[in-house]
RNA sequence: GGGUCCGUUGCACAGCUUGGAUAGUGCGGACGCUUGCGGAGCGUCAGGUCGUGGGUUCGAGUCCCCCCGGAUCCGCCA
């Protein structure tokens, strides 16, 4: 990739080469992109060189950059040897404008080889089939599809599943509202299914398990019922938790989130992998059995410095762990898949999705597992997530990764708590489906959008309501998901109704808008830029900190991969808007000479194909006009 | 009680993986910028014992240890 990476490459075989000439090689240094102010790459070689040679770092430094003169003139238009021991290097602005400006027209612009053509599988989303997603659910699937954007940029082969824990306790919930407390199995009209069974359905039938204790005995035999198949409550609930998904599945597209395949709880219970997993684990010496203590009659997993964990109870019966542990190895390619294979009815995109079934079919084979697999799920199940990345580690003997991509919850602020009927004396509190303490997706969205069309229609007057819409849509749903990416995955987001939908500052629009005031230049320049342009005229610094901040997109990309961090991207988007914006005040594009012009014009254009390929990797689109 | 995570300006965050140069950004506050390419913007100012104490180092917001405060997990529930 032709990118500013190119000065830093130029720059480091030539420092090499003169370190090695002053008989210092063999330091780790390193070589980076240079805070504000001083110059465009930094090195700290003097330092680490210091004790070696008994000098003080300014000096090596004076030293190196004195013997670096000689390679200057490619990339590098100047060095120095700053006083604190750093050797800076600036670049020539116009040769590093033509690499960087001509390489950004690649649609592949910011590719970058962390993954070498690795096959990596990501699970994310996996929300119970019983009610509507919440902000907190909307975390997950943004983060995930986010990750899974930006390993297909760093070449990954990556396969994306959504699993559906279809036969759990949350789902007999409902299951009993249906079958006992006698609720309609269809909602009101205008009501979506999914919110009508979160809403309704589950939040009224758990608050009557504790006026009506009886009715939790009801639930555990449906729980097997379910379990077991073949019943009348199990055709049910695999019809009622269909109906869910399908309407879930809705808004992760609206979030323009898609997958390659789903599985099914239910059909990891009843496909048997389970027994032939628990045999491996006891030959494999991995459980125990308890013949006495609190445990007696267990199988328990003895998990590193923490408390035994039941696998199989007294009675036989197996844990809900005992149901994840199948998955994992089967995502991880260490069972016979016992699947078949068959389409999704719909997907956005045109994207075919597909989904597992026990049911014998003539489809292809398909093959979703991978070495490397990336489970996406909140921080709380981080314990249990430990002690399935210590056993599939032990399965797969070295040769497999099963990483848990941890983060915080999203919590409400007190505010918005009381706003849905709780009071926390001024605390935020953590959200509960099972209290009704949510507020939900789709809900946010229509609100974001109504926000963001009534914005757009007081700037464009003149744009049609389909087009109008269209933007609203594009704009709404870019702020949601760069609110549940912008910080760090291990940072609590506070979600209130009212602050966290800004449109100003650090958020999608202000980042959009910055890409629209471009695309509205070009378009009054009436010209079609000449890449074959005279770059050396982008001396001004507004130009030329412009050009550096769109040749690093593929520097931020192999950071977000490595790291499996999206907001790194958000911040390279962030201020690369911000970077855009200070060049667009300062620097007047359609009053420039024809020669001038052009160069801008290409500049600028450079600029909207690298934002939009970053903006992709965080799922945000990139209107024309807002 | 034990494990994990968080603690940087009034508020919300970045910087910590890989220690060095002036600790950045947004919101909020004060003031200013449009007969100029779209003001969802730009600029100026105010605001910081980087939770406390120790250690390592020539050098610590960044690494190590203790402590304090907060979150979260610790069921033969899922």
């Amino acid at each position: 990739m032709m990118s500013f990476r190119v000065l830093l490459d130029e720059i480091r075989k030539n420092l090499l080469s003169v370190l090695e000439k002053e008989g210092i090689a063999g330091l780790t240094f390193s070589l980076e992109p240079a805070k504000e102010g001083f110059g465009d790459v930094s090195c700290n070689v003097a330092f680490l060189a210091a004790k070696q040679l008994k000098k003080r770092p300014n000096e090596i430094a004076q030293l190196i950059s004195s013997q670096y003169e000689k390679f200057v003139g490619g990339l590098v238009s100047k060095v120095e040897a700053h006083p604190s021991g750093y050797v800076n290097f600036y670049a020539d602005n116009g040769n590093l404008a033509k690499i960087i400006i001509v390489e950004s027209q690649k649609d592949d612009y910011g590719k970058t080889d962390v993954g070498k053509g690795a096959k990596i599988t990501v699970e994310h989303t996996s929300v119970n089939p019983n009610k509507a997603l919440h902000i907190g659910h909307v975390r997950n699937v943004v983060v995930g599809d986010s990750i899974v954007r930006i390993l297909r940029k760093a070449n990954y082969s990556v396969q994306t599943l959504n699993y559906v824990d279809d036969s759990g306790l949350q789902v007999a919930d409902i299951l009993l509202g249906f079958r006992i407390l006698g609720f309609s199995q269809d909602p009101p009209a205008g009501q979506k299914f999914d919110h009508y069974c979160g809403d309704e359905v589950y939040v009224k039938t758990t608050e009557k398990y504790t006026t009506n204790p009886e009715l939790q005995e009801k639930r555990n035999t449906m729980l097997k019922e379910i379990e077991d198949g073949n019943s009348e409550t199990a055709k049910l609930a695999s019809e009622i938790t269909a109906r869910v998904l399908a309407e879930q599945l809705k808004t992760c597209w609206r979030l323009g989130v898609s997958y390659d395949c789903l599985n099914f709880e239910s059909e990891i219970v009843r496909s048997h992998l389970w027994p032939q997993i628990f045999e491996r684990l006891k030959q494999m010496n991995l459980i125990k059995f308890e013949s006495d203590g609190k445990n007696k009659g267990c199988w328990v997993i003895m998990a590193e410095g923490e408390e035994d964990k039941v696998l199989v109870r007294s009675n036989g019966t197996a844990t809900y762990i005992a149901k994840d542990i199948p998955y994992a190895a089967w995502k991880l390619g260490l069972v016979e898949d016992p699947f078949y294979y068959k389409e999704y009815p719909s997907q956005q995109n045109n994207k075919t999705l597909y989904q597992t079934t026990l049911v014998r079919n003539n489809s292809p084979k398909k093959n979703y597992s991978s070495d490397k697999v990336i489970t996406v799920i909140d921080s709380r199940q981080a314990r249990l997530q430990n002690i399935i990345t210590d056993l599939m580690n032990k399965f797969g003997q070295g040769k497999k990764e099963y990483i848990h991509l941890s983060y915080e919850s999203v919590t409400l602020s007190s505010d918005t708590a009381n706003s849905l009927g709780m009071e926390t004396g001024g605390k935020s509190a953590q959200m509960s489906g099972r209290k009704g303490l949510y507020v939900n997706a789709d809900k946010i969205l229509d609100t974001l959008e109504q926000k963001t069309s009534d914005e757009t229609r007081k700037r464009n007057p003149e744009l049609s309501d389909d087009v109008l819409q269209q933007i609203a849509r594009n704009v709404g749903v870019a702020t949601l998901r760069y609110e549940m990416i912008k910080q760090d995955l291990d940072k609590i987001i506070t979600f209130d109704t009212t602050k966290s939908l800004s449109l100003e500052g650090d958020t999608a629009p202000y980042i959009q808008y910055a890409y629209a005031r471009a695309g509205r230049i070009i378009e009054k320049s009436n010209i079609t830029p000449n890449f074959d342009a005279n770059y050396d005229l982008l001396q001004d610094n507004y130009e030329a900190a412009l050009v550096k901040a769109i040749g690093k997109l593929d520097l931020a990309v192999q950071d977000a991969a490595n790291n499996l961090s999206p907001k790194v991207i958000a911040k390279y988007c962030y201020s690369l808007a911000v970077t855009f914006n200070a060049f667009y005040e300062h620097v007047r594009v359609l009053d420039a000479t024809p020669d001038m012009l052009n160069a801008r014009i290409c500049l600028v254009q450079s600029f909207q194909k690298c934002l939009q390929n970053a903006l992709d990797l965080i799922g945000i689109g990139t209107p024309a006009r807002m």
